[in-house]
DNA sequence: CAATCTCGTAAGCCACGACTTACCGTAAGT
DNA sequence: ACTTACGGTAAGTCGTGGCTTACGAGATTG
């Protein structure tokens, strides 16, 4: 139910370059903002919006916050895309068979 | 390198409920606008754009244009989902064990 | 050929959201 | 306690894109 939100806000392509800086490791904001073309401020309201999707974990340590990728939206994510994969090769099978008959293969 | 096309694609409603009604079968442009909330002009605009990330295929049937879910885009997002899912858990692994040396676990 | 159905495109409006600067808490270091 | 680093929030600007209505092009039917 939440994929939604997620594929929304994976949709921006900010928030997609914070995805792949945080693919190797987690990072804290700044490090983040300072490996981006945007302000510090910007990365902070992406992480906002990335945490509720829930594509993000947030892991306070000292003064700093450390986010990292949070694997569990990703694999509802990928749920999605598989259910819907699988629909639409079915259809598309489908669809080929119904072309097949009406083009004179009516056995 | 077209699954970011594909994906900001992805991020308007509108479009994932087109994609939900392309589902279990294809569709020309008036029917599918009958299920959508918005004019035909919207639909065939949002059309042109799916189209063109790759998530669309387009078949002229006399008159009208039957839309279809291109399976082939859908396997591209999935491979990048994947690959991203499993650096995502290899550096979770990583800051989980980084943790537990932290922690005085040291052998 | 005329009438109608199909659909894409142009023009314009409007809201949403991405970004910036400025500010204010909070934690660590001296 | 003062100072410095870190980061979230507020307020405001501005571009982007999703929507509508109006129009035009091609195919089908009579």
């Amino acid at each position: 139910m939440a994929y939604e939100i997620a594929i929304a806000a994976l949709g921006d392509p900010t928030r997609r370059a914070i995805l792949e800086a945080l693919r190797a490791r987690p990072l804290p904001v700044a490090a983040l903002a300072a490996e981006l073309p945007v302000s510090r401020p910007a990365v902070s309201q992406h992480l906002k919006v990335m945490c509720a999707a829930g594509l993000l974990t947030c892991t306070p340590s000292g003064a700093r916050r450390i986010y990292a990728i949070d694997p569990a939206a990703l694999a509802e994510l990928r749920d999605w895309l598989d259910r819907l994969w699988d629909d639409a090769l079915t259809s598309f099978a489908d669809a080929a068979r119904a072309q097949a008959r009406r083009s004179g293969d009516p056995a």
